[in-house]
DNA sequence: GTCTATACACCGATAGAC
DNA sequence: GTCTATCGGTGTATAGAC
């Protein structure tokens, strides 16, 4: 018997086709809870099958290997992190770019914080045998901080910040950066992108201490701290002080 | 037969002691080559013994389980670090607190490019079942941000950093850090502390990005760019933009 | 303090029946 | 597309002889 007449072939492209995007997408949610709960290296096929109950040579037939199961991981979350950054941008004024660039950086925070096993995934200590393509995750990891790169060089576009306040070394040579924030409608001038790199490693600094620990024996009033580092940042950007004021989105 | 009188009690215990301490360090030195080898997780007790040419057994003569030399591992990696910041801090002229600071961010960067395994263990992503025993590393972990502390509290009260140009909200809440800076010469004044955790995490998040690789496929020139970010951060901090001269130690 | 032997658990990946 | 069965490995930790 022949399956009964395809219904919305282009949108909904087969029920077969539905299915295995459904289960495709389970094992994907059950990986990130294991990575979380078991940390890096904590993956397991095998107890993947276990909770879905069913054989583990049955998830050869969704993905070729563990390594392509955690390529796809990486890349959906560094999705997930440009989709928050660019949702908390388009959630200001459009012409209000200091409001914008403070409301990306709370948004990276806020995203860390809910996401701490794809943070450690894309962030953290790399995996044992794993090394991630370039090819795959280039792109995305470029889409997520070019979000952050488009605020700012609108920002300075705009005479909302000053570049000129940040040290860079005329000497800098050129990366594969600057064309990856280009895609995304930063402009490839090397300065921008590295004060941009600049300020980003340091949010992301701060965030590696508070979700890894390393520091969280010592430290509390995290957010406020955070609030205060994310001022700091901003000011060596360029951006004036009196943006600095309390009512600021995401903050606390 | 007695064993023949023991020369210098004090200083070499017992010769047993010191074969016992040599065998514990080989142990250590392996289980960082393999933790750096084989990422977070892949420390094996089996594959220490086998490049030792001893059974497995034999190690819990040395360490009860794995997570005690797990303990052992990260208290000597904080260990080493605060060494090299020390060191690099007295390499400077006593006055000259800019120096020392510039030179203590460059020691941070060069203990981790060489000391990737170390890195990891104490900043990466924290190991699968394993919770350092906060007594324990809480102490390591100040020591090595305190000497960070202690050259920023000497720059500011010789006049040589102004930190009101960082952004501290008044409303911090002291926690285990004030008191955790004081014990290492550092004054205990919340803003200066939350100003050096600020600067510290933002230059750990460089080294993350670098050591773990999650911008290398972007971008090259990588001393270059953490000089600049020193400078950058350096300025936040409120020291004078004049020492930002080609003449500091350990850059490039 | 080292050894052998072992209990008991885990893993990724493949072959072949259905 | 799922199953069973299996291969060939990994590991921690303990018991008991020497």
């Amino acid at each position: 018997m022949t399956p009964p007449a395809q219904a919305a072939v282009s949108p909904a492209p087969t029920r077969r086709a539905r299915q295995r995007a459904a289960t495709t997408g389970e094992i994907k949610a059950l990986a990130r809870r294991q990575l979380a709960d078991h940390g890096p290296g904590g993956l397991s096929l095998r107890a993947i099958a276990r909770e879905m109950g069913t054989a583990p040579s049955a998830l050869y037939r969704y993905f070729p290997s563990q390594s392509d199961l955690v390529t796809e991981l990486c890349v959906e979350a560094y999705g997930s992190l440009a989709d928050s950054l660019a949702a908390a941008r388009d959630a200001q004024l459009p012409g209000d770019h200091a409001r914008q660039w403070l409301a990306v950086c709370h948004a990276y925070r806020h995203w860390s914080l809910e996401h701490p096993a794809d943070f450690a995934l894309i962030f953290g200590t790399p995996l044992p045998g794993y090394h991630a393509p370039p090819e795959a995750t280039a792109a995305a990891a470029g889409r997520a901080i070019g979000v952050a790169a488009g605020v700012y060089a609108a920002a300075v576009a705009a005479g909302a910040a000053d570049p000129g306040r940040a040290q860079v070394p005329a000497s800098l040579k050129p990366g594969a950066l600057w064309g990856a924030l280009a895609d995304h409608g930063a402009p490839a001038e090397p300065a921008l992108a590295a004060i941009v790199l600049s300020a980003w490693a340091s949010l992301l600094g701060y965030l590696v201490t508070e979700i890894f620990g390393s520091l969280t024996a010592l430290i509390s009033d995290t957010g406020t701290l955070y609030q205060a580092h994310v001022r700091t940042v901003a000011l060596g950007m360029g951006f004036q002080p009196v943006l600095a004021g309390p009512s600021v989105p995401g903050e606390g």
